[in-house]
DNA sequence: TAAAGTGCCGTGTGCGCACACGAAGTTCAC
DNA sequence: GTGAACTTCGTGTGCGCACACGGCACTTTA
């Protein structure tokens, strides 16, 4: 038990080489003849040899180069910051192994920001790229582009076709769906109402919202649950048309029983029935953003599902840095845990370090 | 942007000095004028030295001992197998840094036992220690002996007193109360009936049982519902004083809205349930072992509460490394993660790699 | 004044590995 | 049978750091 790792020497020693060819082999750099070769895998094989990362990555100065594209936070959604707070714990993490990071944030309202800065970090020839495809046809080409520099990415948020990917990783939000109907139908009537609304400025996010309201709709028709769901889609800024809405489905016969905010922007339908008055219907949104976070202490809403996101960024530099330079396999797809968040439990959620 | 990390050596020719000297100063081993030591700190200052990591573990052949002694999984409680599998996990990631575990597990029924894996691993005189010290007043006795070897330690799970405590890392059992209550309670009536079980077979436990009662109880209160709480302490292992004590309780004329149960064994009040033919009770209990994930999918169970008991070992094993090798220091407690488990997102928190 | 002691510092070696360089041995053409 | 080309392998150096050893200058002691 308390030998000691076995060396790249040993094995030379014991196989009557040098540790050149021993190198050459593990690195199958050739110029080693059949024989030798296969007797020293044997040895190896036999030893259980594992090198010493540390020498290893120390001896070979090799630079990484990573590439980071995500869309950047802005007071209106800060939700990026997050993911980027994780890329940046990677990378500094990843500095002492050779790895450096270059990263742009492009405005998640701006087609044209994506494509330059794309093209800035193509510029560089990375060896590995991390993108939030948030702009799904621009993103199309933009991966065409990196097909032709032959580029192994990881995608985070949303996945799209691509022959080089590595991973993607982000939330199943089909899944999420159906915790928030658990969460929200709790106890209800098996005919109880519900309003969903689909809350959005940018053209982005449309993919989760379709699947977490799918998500959402399939949880009551697998339990035969004859619910009552009405769905509102919301492009305004403004808290008038949302007050409207929910004025006129209160005063409708039905009893509300819940509400389901596809995305982030629960905080504005929180305000909404805060002007109104109204403290007993049920609030379920996504993402721990400041404003939610706000109002879900103040008992407005009920639920916030969080999917992680600076783990998720965390999580993809980390996958390109095993995948392409240590060589490890990964499994092609990582769903992020879905955490539902309480007034009561949120505490644990905030300093993720 | 683009210049590397300063080297040992390049602080040296800035200083006029060889790199023993720099040595001498960063390592504060002495045999330096005050004046070049001076003049050195200002330059490791001025670029922001940071040493290579790699290379200072590589050169400085060191090897640190931790030791770990916690409960044993078993198949009546496998709990600890998942802190085991995070110590274990953290242990071969800090391998090539030269740091060797030495892990004891004892058995959670015998206190001679733990008695015994203690006095093994103080033997081997370890640099520091990971306990879960589940044993009051045993453990009261070991920290004594490890007090006299100044042995510096991480508590997870429960924490006691001791002078060099590092770090604990565990559960908020009180807000956990708080999480349950708020779960059960959620669109019941103000003056709803509730059932808490108590279910211990160890002598363990206690603390945290008692702490989440509180913690479930306090969240009533603070909120001035009435609402009728009635405690039921279990040591029998069967399922008929469950069956029967069920059986009373609903023959009662109250509704019960929910039963919580303090701990692991809420699967055993789900068999119960099942066997009286009873579905529409929320079930809330703790942690994910088999038995309980078994009956949350059969949806005899509403929701489980876990804590992340895979990482807190494996932070636990990490903070010894950062504290006694790197010499960083951490917050004094760490608490996990709140985790609501439904059956619909269960899958995101099994394979935790 | 020589010997012994002290404060301060430079040099050299090695950690395990990567990789360049060059030295043997072998094959082949003419 | 001689040189060229190729195959196969060993040696040496360096990555950034830790640490042992020894050396120089200066002071103290007899």
């Amino acid at each position: 038990m308390r030998n000691k790792q076995s060396r790249i020497k040993d094995i030379a020693k014991k196989a009557g080489v040098s540790t050149g060819t021993v190198d050459r082999v593990i690195h199958n750099r050739g110029e080693v003849s059949p024989s030798t070769r296969k007797k020293i895998l044997a040895i190896i094989n036999e030893l259980d040899y594992q090198p010493n990362l540390l020498a290893s990555t120390l001896a070979s100065q090799k630079l990484h180069h990573f590439a980071v594209l995500i869309p950047a936070g802005s007071n209106h959604n800060p939700y990026w910051e997050a993911p980027l707070k994780g890329v940046i714990k990677a990378g500094e993490e990843l500095k002492a192994y050779g790895v450096r990071l270059d990263i742009q944030t492009f405005s998640q309202n701006d087609i044209n920001d994506f494509r330059q800065k794309g093209e800035v970090l193509l510029k560089n020839k990375p060896d590995g790229l991390l993108l939030a495809p948030v702009f799904f046809s621009e993103s199309k080409k933009f991966l065409i582009k990196c097909q032709q520099h032959d580029l192994p990415l990881t995608f985070i948020d949303t996945q799209l076709d691509y022959k080089r990917s590595i991973r993607f990783i982000g939330q199943n939000s089909c899944q999420s769906g159906h915790v928030a109907a658990r969460l929200l139908g709790m106890g209800n009537p098996k005919d109880a109402s519900y309003l969903v609304f689909n809350i959005t400025s940018e053209k982005d996010q449309l993919y989760h919202f379709t699947e977490r309201y799918k998500g959402f709709k399939d949880y009551f028709l697998l339990r035969n649950l004859p619910v009552n769901i009405s769905v509102h889609d919301i492009h305004t800024q403004g808290i008038e048309e949302l007050v409207s809405i929910l004025k006129i489905a209160l005063n409708k016969n039905e009893l509300i029983a819940g509400i389901f905010v596809t995305g982030s922007k629960v905080y504005r339908i929180a305000r909404a029935l805060k002007q109104l008055g109204i403290q007993n219907i049920r609030l379920l949104g996504f993402d721990l953003v400041p404003q939610n976070m706000e109002l879900l202490e103040e008992e407005m809403i009920d639920f916030l599902i969080s999917q992680q996101p600076e783990e998720q960024g965390y999580q993809g530099i980390q996958t390109l840095y095993s995948v392409i330079v240590q060589k490890q396999t990964v499994d092609p797809v990582k769903y992020s845990a879905i955490d539902i968040i309480t007034r009561e439990n949120i505490s644990h959620y905030l300093n993720c370090s």
